[in-house]
DNA sequence: AGCCTAAAGTGTTATTTTTACACTTTAGGC
DNA sequence: GCCTAAAGTGTAAAAATAACACTTTAGGCT
């Protein structure tokens, strides 16, 4: 093969992800012990490099799937960070992505192996490396992107209800919602629809069940909360 | 230098830049045509590759400052683009920033050297590889960012109208605005400050000239238009 | 059986924000 | 002095958002 730019140093490039689950009704991520060098026993998102036969985007939905074992998942990316010594052990320029999943698709015991566990995002402890900064810009583009686009729906059960469905949405945004103002928005949205089922494990009385429906979405796409 | 991930590849990183100028009434673009193998004679960004000693944000600015001879430039990431085969000639992941600038600041002999030109973004023609795609991203979060904070006077002069900062705002958001509400808004925002000068350029009449006084936005940063 | 509890569910009004819209003023050029 | 072309200016309607409280329901307890 022709090398073209060959007077010019190459560095290893790692992508990171920021996993989002929701629980208790929190916001939480996923993070880890580092279980090697350098920053071994770092709080620590996870990574991996990018390989010379894959894009990064491969990379990192590859590396998502190595961790969770999960495959389809609504990932995006939050940005490089090249800082020259942002990692102690060499030049690695890192691409931060942020995925969302329903904490219950994610096998616990495939999770006990990895060593990683679902914090709260309140309660980060100090993590690795810039990994708090890719976090933080994370957050800011999730909370963005989460207004617009149906996308928090990825972070409940295919079923939820609509408390469940608010209290996400304070998580992200910090702040206490409405519950009649946000139930009159969800009325408009018809691709979100109301279903027969009713859920008894949040309150005696039990409420109902709902499903986002993808195809009455893409009819008609306006979502906003 | 001990070397902790010896088993991983390495590749090139480069970094391109989306350059928006604000000239007649248009939101442009400086490319040029590429002198280099692979591409030549293709129309692109303008990029340089990011050394072993300097940050990826810093490569961007020594890449701006290279063909501009500007410094202190608004600049921002736009992501990470890494298909396998993005490049023709070698495997290079680019991290592409935009950045804005007053064209009049632009010495023209410079622009010429090096051989760029700007061009209308609403005129882009084909564009080297995935610039494109870049460019498209750039513009998307840049006509977010214009929105929210006061850095389109980044791409006037110090000193500009109304009507020159009501034009800069309907090219980009492709859309015209009434003037009557536009100028509304700018009476709200203190810190743009009308000044006793006339430009007569515009109109026999004349118009006023105004300057963004940074120190009064700072001191309350609500910005919205 | 009756009472207590805790979450589910439901509309209306006030406030704020956004949009629509047209005429007067001014200075240069002819 | 008349024509032109851009600068400058306020009000009212419409839409979006924010504020707000009571009823219903079923389980658990006595």
């Amino acid at each position: 093969m022709t090398i073209f730019y060959n007077e010019h140093s190459k560095v290893l490039v790692s992508v990171d992800c920021i996993i989002f689950g929701f629980e208790e009704n929190k916001l939480k991520i996923l993070i880890g012990k580092r279980q090697m060098d350098p920053g071994r026993g770092e709080w620590s998102l996870y990574g991996g490099f990018v390989r010379s036969d894959e894009s990064v985007d491969d990379a990192a939905h590859r590396t998502l799937f190595e961790l969770t074992g999960m495959r389809n998942i609504y990932m995006r990316q939050v940005g490089a960070f090249g800082s020259v010594d942002r990692d102690p052990g060499e030049r690695v320029i890192s691409i931060a992505y942020y995925a969302l999943i329903n904490v219950k698709d994610y096998d616990d015991t495939l999770r006990e192996e990895h060593g990683v566990e679902w914090v709260n995002i309140e309660e980060m402890p100090l993590l690795y490396s810039d990994h708090r900064e890719m976090v933080n810009k994370a957050r800011r583009l999730m909370k963005e992107k989460i207004k617009t686009e149906p996308v928090g729906f990825r972070l409940l059960p295919s079923l939820f209800t609509l408390t469940q469905l608010q209290r996400l949405y304070e998580a992200v945004n910090g702040e206490e919602l409405d519950k009649r103002n946000f139930r009159k928005r969800i009325k408009e949205m018809d691709f979100i629809e109301k279903t027969e089922l009713i859920d008894k494990t949040g309150s005696k009385r039990g409420a109902y069940l709902y499903r986002f429906n993808r195809r009455a979405y893409d009819e008609d796409p306006n979502f906003k909360l």
